[in-house]
DNA sequence: GGTTGACCCTATAGTAGCTTCAGGGTGTCC
DNA sequence: GGACACCCTGAAGCTACTATAGGGTCAACC
């Protein structure tokens, strides 16, 4: 099949499938004798796959990762349980700095009592003079 | 003071302070005979502002909205307030769409048996053949 | 035979929010 | 005058794509 077909199939973009190529994440397909890329069924499930695992948010190294694991078909599935452990707990991670990270912006929200002037508020004079030792570094590849 | 030091106060890199600069969201200072820039207190409070608005994640088109209401300081908060909610409001979704997120995850992770073999893993079929009806449009800019 | 339209190709630039690097100038101490 | 910390600009790199420019291919229709 060609590639619009391909990512049709995929529900994904055709500029999609072509980054996935030169990102080395799908391999290089044949091509025809018009130069159009050419695919069969093992493109198809190898891009589904690929999408699938971008759809739960992993990055194109996780997902490297567990595509190296799955072309040694034979060897034990311990490290895709691993590569998907880790990506869980990253997940937690990031649920963990997002809920604080609202208790700090509703905190905030409250310091303002309903002044008029932008210069009396609460919210605008905290920003100004907070010192930041509130800090977060990102844990995680989840913004 | 020079830039080395502003960036010490505000806990950033000379970098960030730059890039800030280009970025339209910290005014130009003025220079010295050697071409290096001279900051005042007043550029320290904004690259503090700043810096506390990211720390609080929010885009650099919220912060210029903020910083657009500040430098109006008789105008009344409702901006602020309102410009707050709504990152609140983002933050909320991305909570609910990683808690989301981890019930498939988790639910995948159960799908593997402790079978030895990859080729039998119930992760890796499972991220081989699912269809991507579990697809989700990111709806933040919090990753 | 011409042309329309859907599809394909490559290469490049843009997105956010920085970080890093190359290649230089400045200022002060010893 | 040499070492070292600091400053400057401009461009490239990061993630995971998306978009755009400028072209080629193929089948159908008139």
């Amino acid at each position: 099949m060609k590639i619009g077909e391909l990512a049709r199939l995929a529900q994904c973009t055709v500029e999609t499938v072509r980054y996935y190529e030169k990102a080395g994440l799908l391999p290089s397909p044949g091509r025809t004798g018009s130069n159009y890329r050419h695919y069969g069924d093992a493109h198809l499930a190898r891009l589904r796959f690929i999408r699938n695992c971008r759809a739960l948010d992993m990055t194109h190294d996780e997902v490297r990762a567990l595509l190296g694991l799955v072309d040694q078909p034979e060897s034990d599935c311990g490290g895709v349980n691993r590569v998907l452990d880790e990506h869980i707990a990253h997940v937690d991670v990031r649920i963990k700095e997002l809920k604080q990270l609202k208790q700090q912006l509703v905190a905030l929200r409250q310091s303002c009592h309903g002044e008029q002037a932008v210069l009396a508020c609460g919210i605008v004079q905290s920003l100004a003079t907070m010192e930041t030792e509130t800090r977060h570094e990102r844990q995680t590849h989840l913004g």
